[in-house]
DNA sequence: ATGCTAACCTGCGCGC
DNA sequence: TGCGCGCAGGTTAGCA
């Protein structure tokens, strides 16, 4: 579920419930994620006002005065509200507690992290994190220059969080499809043109992600929180085999650094 | 520095 | 029904 949407969704989820809000208590349930649960975390924030909840690539920051909960949901984490009484399931690891409601934190995967830390943005993990791919200064000619000595294939190289934050697997096919490029194409061979496209498709694709999941906003409180059912239409994720949208030839399945990669063998073939 | 691989986990859908 | 297999939205550590 999780890439830079599902996080942003996330994150216009629970900041009404968070915001302004004392954390009554926290409970670590099952510490077990990508790396432990700090065992000293309920002492830090217990008794603490929020701040505020932002969103860095694909990390969440639950922000205090005094430093910020740092939250990534890994492949298969999600965070729900729900009412105090509502019984903590399998997999729920962790609840943060308000007088009204509780933030709970379910990964079965457990590639999911819950970290403190008191200059979130200095911390090793978000540090070196690229450029925010729906922020403004984000262009055509920032990612034309960004690419010029990189010799990997386009894909993977969108899916470096180092130069751009956030994108995943399904919508670095998405947006490759959309600006009609070839995944395999090496980066620095992308023409100017070829980028400002690539910049437009991105900022589009994200964009409509976002607003597909706005609509289902209020199952935050109290559903199964499942922010996939709202089901985006794919251009080509997942779709191997079945036609194009746009041209009804069969769409291919490659694999790129241990990644699933999706295209149209006939739209996608400019650079 | 760069680039590939393995590893961390559970759950689901498929073919037999 | 049940079992084994392959696959899954992410990221880091470790090694060449």
């Amino acid at each position: 579920m999780p890439e830079l949407p599902e996080v942003e969704i996330t994150r216009r989820g629970i900041a009404p419930h968070l915001q302004g809000r004392e954390v009554t208590a926290v409970v670590i349930r099952q510490p077990r994620l990508r790396w432990p649960v700090p065992p000293q975390l309920p002492a830090q924030v217990t008794g603490r006002v929020v701040c505020d909840v932002t969103r860095r690539g694909k990390y969440l920051l639950i922000g205090f005065a005094h430093g910020a909960l740092i939250v990534h949901l890994g492949m298969s984490g999600s965070l729900r509200v729900e009412m105090p009484t509502a019984p903590a399931g399998k997999h729920d690891h962790f609840d943060l507690c308000t007088r009204e409601t509780v933030l709970r934190l379910h990964d079965p995967r457990r590639f999911g992290a819950l970290l403190w830390s008191e200059a979130p943005l200095q911390h090793p993990l978000l540090a070196h994190l690229g450029i925010e791919p729906l922020a403004s200064d984000f262009t055509g000619a920032w990612l034309h220059a960004a690419l010029r000595t990189r010799t990997q294939a386009i894909k993977p190289a969108l899916m470096d969080h180092t130069l751009i934050a956030g994108i995943g697997n399904i919508y670095a096919s998405e947006a490759l499809f959309r600006a009609g490029l070839r995944p395999t194409t090496a980066a620095r061979r992308l023409s100017g043109r070829a980028c400002d496209r690539l910049v437009t498709c991105i900022g589009e694709t994200l964009r409509e992600a976002i607003a597909a999941g706005g609509s289902s906003l209020r199952d935050f409180v109290g559903s199964d929180g499942h922010a996939g059912h709202f089901q985006q239409r794919h251009f080509v994720y997942g779709r191997a085999g079945e036609p194009c949208r746009m041209c009804a030839t069969p769409v291919r399945r490659i694999v790129q650094g241990q990644r699933a990669s999706f295209y149209c063998p006939h739209c996608q073939r400019a650079r």
